[in-house]
DNA sequence: GCCGTTTTCGGCCCGACTGTTTTCAGTCG
């Protein structure tokens, strides 16, 4: 019976989550006496995947615990059994009566329960190989049930079985999109197009893209051949009646496409939009409300007259709720608020008055201050302000600045400015965090920056909750910058106790940023919410290092939309004047708290 | 197993599609 370390906490709400996931797969695998079962299990993994805070921290104070949805007694016994021993009993219990082996085949498309019941018990096969094995065989043929094309199915969801683990990133699959869209819109007889599914949601990854055509129907078919036969195309997967489905040759990408009439193309943009979660929530609220909600339309349940379907505003609004933005969009509470008409009026990427991080030539951009700055003024029109935030040199090895160095820098910022006729370019740093929780810069140069935000690039596989609190406290520091450290699709998140360092830049007046890189998105949206939940403002930065980069304010803009943000939410909405009242606020709270 | 403006029991996650059948089980979003 061991403690539990620092270092264990954010895997644990991972591991809990996947092994939670894992009962609720042994209970579906065991058949539909347990379906509540399931769904119990598969609401808690939820909860578990999707929590900010350590789960042991909950346990410590007991009846915390069981306010979190989806958990209740036995699973909040369960959750501290797991925290105490490693090991779940009834986990154990149920690891006896299914083959492991197979387990995560019930995740693949093509297998479902059943499927996987019959070959294992029929062909002994206990294996994901096995089980590949036995699709070629041709041994499953004679089964009752089983038809070549369903087999076909079954190889195809295997074969894809690894793609599925490799998603796209957001900003290549917004490119990717609305490079297909734009072939689509170009097509006889389209009238609309629009990207629907996980990509309108502004998901961080997307496993394909999703797109709705409306066409009168007689010209269904011919907009069918002609898409396939686009020089894009690898592979046609289905294409007929109201479906095409195919493969990109750029990444393996799958695109999928559904043809609607006109009435119908607000619902199935609806549906198709999902989450599936959100989509199933709101069709029992319709369902409680006397409607029929479908991809074809709002139905009266009574009488099945059709009641609406053109647009999504008619429908939100017939069902008694406000328009819920993609975005939100998750089953997390939106449906509730828009009932009562509180949803947050989300931020837009018009808001943003200026880009808070900047690279320039003076480390990893190839680009001057004056180009980069008379490039912004051009292309966004609304910037009042970039901030160059270029790093020491050392650390990363390539280019930053020497100590020394960053007056000549000032000089050259000064100069542009001037040349501009407006204070534009603003002179801010990108600090490291030691090890320690110093900095690598000393206070009283620190105290010449305009902005001055703090990064980790080191010491990832610590816990890095004081490092990051030190920084917090530190008055010359306005931001802490990507800081859960994640790098997605190649580096987990470092172990940060959430909870204590979202009160602590609270308390101190630190900002948290969204680094709109493509990889980082860091902070990510279910953190964006928990911080701005409890007061921290948050600050977007592209972290452009090359002219085009400064595209990248739409993801970051994406993600604080995710995490809930108003304007209000985001520092760099303001003017710099109110930037600057920021910074004064938390130098008086550090006065007055005495650090 | 969870949950509650139907609250400590009796509900919960629906409708469409696919592939296989010939009336429906299994899977998907």
């Amino acid at each position: 019976m061991g403690t539990i370390s620092n270092q264990a906490y954010m895997s644990s709400n991972l591991t809990l989550g996947d092994m939670l996931h894992e009962i609720a797969s042994c209970y579906r695998y065991l058949g539909s006496d347990y379906r509540f079962k399931v769904m119990a299990y598969t609401a808690a993994a939820r909860t578990l995947h999707g929590l900010n805070i350590d789960i042991a921290s909950y346990v410590k104070r007991g009846a915390e615990l069981r306010k979190l949805r989806g958990i209740d007694e036995d699973i909040a016994l369960e959750i501290m059994q797991y925290l105490r021993t490693g090991k779940i009993k009834t986990y154990e219990r149920l690891k006896k009566k299914v083959p492991l082996g197979l387990l995560e085949l019930m995740d693949v498309k093509g297998f479902g329960p059943v499927t996987i019941k019959t070959i294992h018990e029929k062909l002994h096969v206990n294996t994901r190989n096995e089980m590949k094995i036995a699709l070629l065989s041709g041994r499953l043929e004679s089964f009752e049930g089983m038809g070549q094309r369903k087999i076909e199915n079954m190889k195809r969801g295997l074969k894809l079985f690894k793609e599925v683990h490799s998603q796209l990133q957001l900003w290549d699959a917004i490119s990717i999109g609305s490079d297909v869209l734009k072939q689509l819109l170009a097509l006889p007889g389209v009238k609309n197009a629009v990207i629907c599914g996980s990509l309108r949601r502004n998901k961080e990854t997307i496993a394909d893209i999703d797109i709705i055509v409306m066409a009168r129907r007689k010209y269904w078919e011919k907009i069918s051949q002609t898409f396939c036969d686009l020089p894009f195309v690898h592979r046609v997967i289905v294409a007929g009646g109201k479906r095409i489905s195919v493969l990109l040759k750029n990444h393996n990408t799958q695109v999928d496409i559904q043809l609607v009439h006109e009435h119908e193309y607000g619902a199935a943009l609806l549906l198709l939009t999902g989450s599936k979660e959100h989509s199933i929530a709101l069709k029992k609220w319709a369902d409680n409300k006397g409607f029929l909600l479908n991809e074809n339309g709002v139905f009266d349940a009574g009488t099945g007259k059709w009641l609406a379907g053109t647009n999504e505003e008619e429908i939100y609004r017939l069902l008694g709720l406000q328009f819920i933005p993609p975005e939100l969009r998750e089953d997390k509470g939106e449906i509730e608020k828009a009932a009562k008409h509180r949803l947050p009026l989300l931020v837009e990427e018009n808001d943003i008055r200026g880009d808070m991080q900047v690279h320039s030539s003076w480390s990893n951009n190839e680009e001057e201050i004056e180009t980069i700055a008379r490039h912004v003024r051009r292309v966004y029109p609304q910037y009042e302000y970039i901030v160059i935030t270029d790093c020491l040199s050392g650390q990363l090895g390539t280019g930053g600045l020497q100590p020394e160095e960053f007056i000549n820098q000032f000089a050259e910022i000064d100069m542009v400015n001037k040349a501009l006729g407006q204070q534009f370019v603003k002179k801010g740093v990108d600090v490291h965090i030691l090890e320690d929780g110093s900095l690598n810069l000393q206070d009283n140069i620190l105290q010449q920056f305009e902005w001055v935000t703090a990064s980790i690039v080191s010491g990832f596989d610590k816990d890095n909750t004081g490092r990051l609190i030190k920084a917090c406290e530190n008055p010359n520091v306005h931001c802490l910058n990507h800081p859960s450290g994640r790098l997605i699709g190649k580096r987990d998140a470092w172990t940060v106790n959430w909870k204590k360092l979202i009160e602590k830049a609270a308390s101190t007046g630190t900002c948290m940023a969204i680094n709109a890189q493509p990889d980082r998105l860091d902070l990510k949206d279910e953190l964006v919410k928990a911080a701005i939940d409890k007061g921290v403002k948050i600050c977007i930065g592209t972290g452009a290092r090359d002219l085009n980069q400064f595209d990248l304010m739409s993801t970051g803009v994406a993600v604080a939309r995710r995490g809930w943000c108003t304007k209000e939410n985001i520092l760099n909405t303001c003017s710099w004047k109110e930037v600057e009242y920021f910074k004064q606020y938390k130098q008086s709270i550090m006065c007055n708290t005495g650090i």
